[in-house]
DNA sequence: ATTCTTTAGTTTTTT
DNA sequence: ACTAAAGAAT
């Protein structure tokens, strides 16, 4: 035990030995957090203060439980060995499916309900809209998605929400219908896991007392990430003073909350506090990443929000070397210099997976990415497609699914006539008229068919009894590999002229079910039937879409948005793209909420940086095939000129000058020369000059006030200008409309 | 049923 | 500019 707590600083020694009191414990960033919490976890067993099993420790991604878990089983000694599994470490969604499975009679559940991820919500969503007649163009799918799924985080079910117009009303009549869909599919999606669980826990008082009394302990991992309903979910198990009850370890750094557009509740941290009491919390400020003067840059820009609970990142290492600023002419010119710059950095020897670029779209990716090809330098974009959100992989999930649930009508749509079968619209449209007068599934409505659509469709259940009668006796990876060939579908790649990668894919897919059984065989008795196995795999599926790419072995230059690199580090990190309108985004400018999310985001990137950081902007940017000319950004400004180097001459802050340069750096596209072809108009003049303006220029409104010219498109009475009037906001402006003067 | 054409959307993302 | 998905035509 003495080696557990062993090179601890005092602040982490104390928040891993703090008594069974509700804590919360603000970790900056490097601070050492999963170090607490996994040691916090190891103490309390060790010590004996608690079971195993009566410890719950929940994060929000499943890299980050298995992490834990990793940790943990390295830190406990043998005697506790069995004890990793016993613990009950995972995502709130993971937890939640859980005890869904444990309690489904009690949930009102099938035991094999399927998990709808959020593809497979949408496509339930459209086909409701289709089978109820809804016009998609009043009530887009994607909208409605996100309704629904705010309801749920909020705890609403249809009868609570309040609506005041007729456009919600249908809209919650919607989700009302959307409901009972899912209820008669038997298939719950994301929000569901989490509000079913929580009713359940609510109403049930035998259930929830049992989990009161078996957990003692809740640990949460970033906190800050929260929503509202994971929040009243963990106070149904806390202690709170009369029930008994768990006590919450709740770690996180509001200055590090950047997912508030989810429905994360950085509020939380502040309502936890007051809720239970916490009197002394505890910050780790000691910072074991970054020098001097990148954690300075940090304090600095994050210094300007407003509301938060404080904290300031110190190190112990020194002041290390100065910020390095690069101002570039064009987004091409900008990358250029990032590869140059890396060239560089491996020639003296740093690792390319050290090195990371960072932006904060994923539409930046493209200029980089093209010219790390060029140059040869091997790099990996992370945020792709994952493994099981992969179109062959989804369709055999959806053979599997119906194997397990043949209710599930959103799998029997996507692969009823996949590969083709002859089942068309008019057969589909023919079946789900019968399914709504008999009140069944799609797949239960089949033999009520008779006809030519009742004869194909007839064939496809007969091809899925057969598969669920000839699987019941296989493992798991024979069931996958038999589905595979039975339906038809390796067939259907096979014969494809780009299928060869789609056929490995699903040759993974086996290993997958190989290593889901090995790991959950491992754990208590799950030799259940083969067709349960089969559900846990698919709700693994669900829960776990796959890590992006495997490629971690191989020396590449890591590429991803500023979001993905939360909780990663970086010898060399590049920040490109510090522009307004980009970072901060300008869909978020507008509200102070919005701003601050962003600056905080900067604070998120700038302290990924251990030994080097690089910040760069370009005078001129191709975005939705248009160039535009954005001011740096006004984060630049924030940072203390002591902690930076410019690399070009600095120049006071405006809108990008295009026709102004600085010799000595390479000029190979010019903002002129990527003027916006004017389709079949008169072409418009490359140097951008529209009725004596040009942009750049700084002009007056009478309404407006003085804004920069941004952009300019058109010719004689169609000529219009692109101006930013700062508070006024971003306007197009007819020139023989507009009266503009230049300032 | 396949193939071409048109259209909408393009901040950030996990489960 | 570019992509994915829906719609129209063959």
């Amino acid at each position: 035990m003495s080696d557990l707590l062993a090179n601890l600083n005092r602040e982490q020694l104390q928040a891993v030995t703090l008594p069974p009191r509700h804590a919360l414990i603000l970790a900056g960033a490097g601070s050492g957090k999963t170090r607490v919490l996994t040691t916090r976890i190891a103490w309390l067993v060790q010590t004996a203060q608690v079971e195993p099993q009566g410890v719950l420790a929940v994060t929000f991604t499943n890299k980050a439980a298995k992490e834990m878990l990793a940790r943990l089983s390295a830190m406990l000694p043998l005697s506790f060995a069995r004890s990793a599994r016993t613990l009950w470490v995972g995502t709130f969604h993971g937890l939640c499916n859980r005890l869904l499975r444990i309690h489904h009679r009690d949930a009102g559940l099938p035991q094999l309900f399927q998990i709808l991820d959020s593809g497979d919500q949408l496509a339930a969503i459209k086909r409701l809209l289709k089978t109820l007649n809804v016009d998609d163009d009043k009530f887009p799918p994607r909208e409605l998605q996100h309704f629904i799924n705010g309801q749920k985080e909020a705890g609403s079910r249809p009868h609570a929400v309040e609506a005041w117009d007729d456009y919600t009303r249908r809209r919650v009549a919607l989700y009302q219908e959307y409901e009972a869909q899912c209820q008669r599919e038997g298939v719950v999606d994301f929000a569901e896991l989490l509000l079913r669980t929580y009713e359940l826990l609510e109403r049930n008082e035998p259930i929830r007392q049992h989990y009161q009394r078996r957990f003692r302990h809740i640990l949460v991992d970033e906190f800050q990430d929260t929503n509202k309903l994971q929040y009243r979910w963990l106070k149904l198990l806390a202690d709170n003073g009369n029930e008994g009850g768990a006590r919450l370890f709740c770690v996180g750094d509001d200055d590090q909350s950047i997912y508030g557009f989810r429905g994360a509740e950085i509020g939380n941290m502040r309502d936890f506090e007051r809720e239970y009491r916490v009197d002394n919390v505890i910050r780790l400020e000691q910072n074991y990443r970054s020098h001097g003067n990148i954690l300075d840059a940090a304090n600095a820009i994050i210094r300007n929000n407003t509301g938060r609970l404080g904290k300031n990142l110190w190190t112990e290492r020194g002041a290390g070397e100065p910020i390095r600023v690069y101002e570039a002419f064009a987004d091409s010119d900008e990358a250029r210099w990032v590869v140059e710059e890396i060239q560089a950095l491996v020639r003296d020897g740093m690792s390319r997976s050290g090195i990371a670029l960072l932006y904060r779209s994923n539409a930046q990716s493209r200029v980089l990415e093209h010219q790390l090809f060029s140059a040869g330098i091997a790099y990996r974009v992370y945020g792709g497609l994952r493994f099981f959100e992969r179109q062959e992989i989804k369709h055999a999930l959806a053979y599997l699914r119906l194997i397990a649930n043949s209710d599930d009508d959103t799998a029997f749509s996507r692969v009823v006539n996949f590969p083709a079968r002859g089942i068309g619209a008019r057969s589909m449209e023919t079946l789900q008229e019968a399914a709504r007068t008999w009140n069944g599934s799609l797949y239960a409505s089949v033999p009520h068919l008779g006809g030519k659509a009742g004869t194909a469709l007839g064939g496809f259940v007969r091809l899925i009894e057969a598969l669920r009668n000839e699987t019941r006796a296989l493992t798991l990876p024979e069931l996958v590999d038999h589905v595979l060939d039975a339906s038809g579908l390796r067939n259907h790649y096979r014969s494809e002229k780009e299928g060869q990668e789609r056929l490995e894919n699903l040759d993974e897919l086996i290993n997958a079910a190989a290593n889901f059984v090995s790991e959950a065989g491992a754990e208590a008795g799950q030799s259940a039937e083969s067709h349960t196995l089969l559900a846990d795999f698919l709700a693994h599926a669900s829960l776990e879409a796959g890590d992006h790419q495997a490629d971690a072995g191989s020396d590449a230059v890591q590429l991803m948005t500023v979001h993905s690199s939360k909780g990663l580090e970086f010898d060399a990190v590049f920040l490109s793209g510090l522009e307004e309108g980009l970072f901060p985004h300008e869909n978020s400018v507008l509200e102070a909420s919005g701003l601050e999310e962003e600056r905080r985001l900067m604070y998120v990137a700038i302290t990924r940086a251990r030994q080097r950081l690089y910040l760069s902007f370009a005078q001129s940017r191709m975005l939705h095939g248009q160039v535009r000319y954005n001011p740096r950004s006004r984060f630049l400004e924030e940072i203390p000129e002591a902690y930076t180097r410019w690399l070009t001459p600095p120049r006071p802050k405006g809108g990008g000058m295009a026709s102004t340069g600085y010799g000595g750096y390479p000029r190979s596209s010019p903002p002129q020369a990527a003027a916006k072809r004017a389709g079949s108009a008169a072409p418009v003049p490359p140097r951008r000059d529209v009725g004596g303006l040009r942009v750049g220029q700084l002009v007056a409104h009478a309404k407006f006030g003085q804004g920069v010219i941004m952009a300019a498109e058109g010719n004689g009475s169609d000529a219009r200008v692109q101006v930013n009037f700062g508070r006024a906001g971003v306007k197009w402006l007819l020139l023989a409309v507009a009266k503009l003067e230049p300032a």
